[in-house]
DNA sequence: ACATTGACCTGAGAGC
DNA sequence: TGCTCTCAGGTCAATG
């Protein structure tokens, strides 16, 4: 689920429901994603305070506090967040849990240990620390920025697009989803597009991420004509007709339609 | 320096 | 029903 739209939905959800209120108590569940920080001390930092605003780069959430540092979460392959007043919505894995003064909870949940949470003073400084590309949906980035990182990559469009230290935020679905609206094959060679290929890409990336969040991320909500709701080897492409194909890139399943996506060598 | 692979976790779903 | 196997939207360390 987290890929930049769906932690877009959380950051939403998030500034919705728990910011300005007066977090009374925290329950910390000690665990592989608690990051550079202990239970006690991630308690100690969050009780008596509020969460001032939300803030997201790529995968990442930040929610920053009255005392200025910032909560930082990450969602793994699992992770989610719920807002909830009685004990019996709380869902089944949760690693945070934080309870307000309004006598309402959030719970950061996560089944699988592959998210992370931590506690950290600036998040600038995280995200450049981290390494991490610019952010598709920043105001500043641009076909031109686009086009620099796309040139200079030996492998494939797919694993480029998916790549955090070049471009945060798209994961394994979207990056398929990307490059089906663009009909260019994920195996493609990213530095063989040329100029119009990339802005094609360039552009269905904008769309495809603005149309997701538009739609909650939800799958369902999503339009017909997108590849998430055919992913599957052997089913009919929603565009063309064309079978849809699956093959392993840099170790992740991907989806693509035989016809329509064109492979660039 | 860059790209790809395997390991890390846990549970759902397929196949028998 | 129950067992085993494979796979899953994440990153990171190790390898090529």
């Amino acid at each position: 689920m987290p890929e930049l739209p769906d932690v877009e939905v959380f950051r939403r959800y998030m500034a919705a429901t728990a910011l300005h209120k007066k977090i009374e108590n925290v329950r910390v569940k000690a665990d592989r994603v608690m990051q550079g920080v202990s239970a006690r001390r991630l308690s100690s930092a969050l009780k008596g305070q509020q969460f001032r605003r939300t803030d997201r780069h790529g995968k990442y959430l930040f929610a920053e506090l009255t005392s200025d540092k910032f909560l930082l979460l990450h969602f793994g392959m699992t992770g989610f967040l719920k807002y909830f007043k009685v004990e019996d919505e709380k869902p089944d894995h949760v690693k945070l849990l934080i309870d307000f003064a309004n006598d309402y909870h959030l719970a950061y949940d996560n089944q699988r240990k592959l998210g992370r949470v931590s506690l950290i003073d600036d998040r600038d400084r995280f995200v450049s620390s981290q390494g991490l590309g610019p952010d598709p949906l920043d105001d500043d980035f641009d076909s031109a920025t686009f086009d620099s990182i796309m040139k200079g990559r030996r492998g494939s469009i797919k694993s480029a697009l998916m790549n955090q230290q070049i471009l945060a935020g798209i994961g394994n679905i979207y990056s398929d989803e990307i490059l089906y609206q663009a009909g260019i094959r994920p195996d493609s060679s990213a530095a063989k597009l040329n100029a119009k290929d990339r802005l094609k890409t360039f552009n269905a990336m904008l769309r495809v991420l603005r149309v997701a969040i538009r739609h909650k991320a939800d799958p369902e909500k999503l339009p017909g004509s997108y590849l998430i709701l055919s992913r599957e080897a052997g089913r009919r492409c929603s565009k063309c007709g064309g079978e849809i194909k699956k093959a392993t890139i840099s170790g992740r399943s991907a989806y693509y339609c035989g016809r329509h996506q064109r492979l660039i060598t």
